[in-house]
DNA sequence: AATGATCACAACCGCCGTGGC
DNA sequence: TGCCACGGCGGTTGTGATCAT
């Protein structure tokens, strides 16, 4: 892939003379205007910094003089130091997602798949936290890779969600690989200890679109809840299925550690449910934004 | 063979949280 | 307390490659 390089940003000229800024600030209404007023502080002289491409002399560049100096905790400097005309950010990018060592290219596995699948369920798309867990991926692979296949894979599964009961086959042959057919329904979401995940789930989580019956039980090693399918009855012969929160495992090595081995189906009448829950994430991420932040709640924890 | 559509992914962009002053 | 610079993040863009017609 070539790139066409330039050293004007075209498009930030336009912005900056013709629109206003695309997203509101969290800090109040008024901070954007003020910081678009006052200009924003480039992070580099865009006018002298080439973009686009690297080319191998570039890599070779920053890769050496990461090696020998390491970053320097100042990506703003590096270029200069290392003799780049290149924003800083653009290095630290071009480290981060290509350059740095034991970086993994090429093909998910299967696995990698299941775990991103698990992850985006959980806790959507926070792609440094699900690249946490897949040791050699970045953030930007797994980005790529959701939206571009692994997206699609799942919308080709729930585009059938019309349908009410099971299918004789499912719609993707790789179907079993991202749900493997289990004896009951389980979704295993992270805790914190003996801390169940279930009090940080606010009520827009799609999991609270469930229409929950019977209470919260826990055994001392998962907490279980019972679902209603949507029987009149919420007891006697309703058919429930269980909800297990895996616990938490703790930290290794900074990453998370669950109990449980992934999102899985049951193909069940609810097994369409969750569909439509997932489908319903991937059309629109806002419904699971909200839900995202109680997971700030383990980074507490952790702190 | 030509053309348009779609895919894949590297790179860019601006917002936001944080820490230093 | 507020300002500022920086790093990190998620979303988006741009372009060559590939596929379909």
């Amino acid at each position: 892939m070539l790139w066409k390089s330039t050293s004007v940003d075209e498009k930030d000229v336009r912005h900056s003379r013709d629109e206003k800024p695309r997203r509101k600030s969290a800090r109040g209404e008024g901070w954007s205007w003020v910081r678009y007023l006052m200009g924003r502080a480039p992070c580099c002289d865009k006018a002298n910094v080439k973009k686009g491409p690297w080319s191998p002399e570039e890599d070779t560049k920053l890769k050496e003089f990461i090696d020998k100096n390491g970053t320097g905790g100042n990506w703003i400097a590096l270029p200069q130091k290392a003799g780049l005309k290149r924003c800083g950010k653009s290095c630290r990018l071009r480290w981060l997602n290509y350059l740095r060592p034991n970086l993994k290219h090429g093909e998910f596995s299967e696995e990698e798949d299941r775990i991103i699948c698990n992850l985006f369920a959980a806790i959507g798309s926070r792609w440094s936290i699900i690249a946490s867990q897949l040791p050699g991926r970045t953030d930007n692979d797994i980005k790529n890779y959701w939206n571009t296949k692994l997206k699609k894979k799942l919308l080709g599964i729930t585009s059938t969600s019309q349908r009410k009961t099971k299918p004789q086959q499912p719609a993707d042959p790789d179907h079993h690989l991202l749900f493997p057919s289990i004896t009951h329904q389980e979704i295993h979401l992270p805790t914190v200890g003996s801390q169940s995940l279930a009090p940080l789930i606010p009520d827009q989580h799609p999991l609270q679109h469930l229409p929950y019956h019977g209470t919260r039980e826990s055994n001392g090693s998962m907490i279980t809840f019972g679902i209603d399918q949507g029987c009149s009855s919420s007891e006697g012969n309703c058919s429930t299925t269980q909800l297990n929160y895996g616990n938490y495992g703790g930290m290794k090595d900074d990453r998370l550690i669950f109990s449980g081995g992934g999102f899985e189906i049951e193909s069940t009448e609810l097994e369409y449910n969750y569909e439509e829950e997932l489908k319903q994430l991937l059309i629109s991420n806002t419904t699971i934004s909200p839900w995202i932040l109680s997971l700030n709640s383990i980074t507490d924890y952790k702190n």
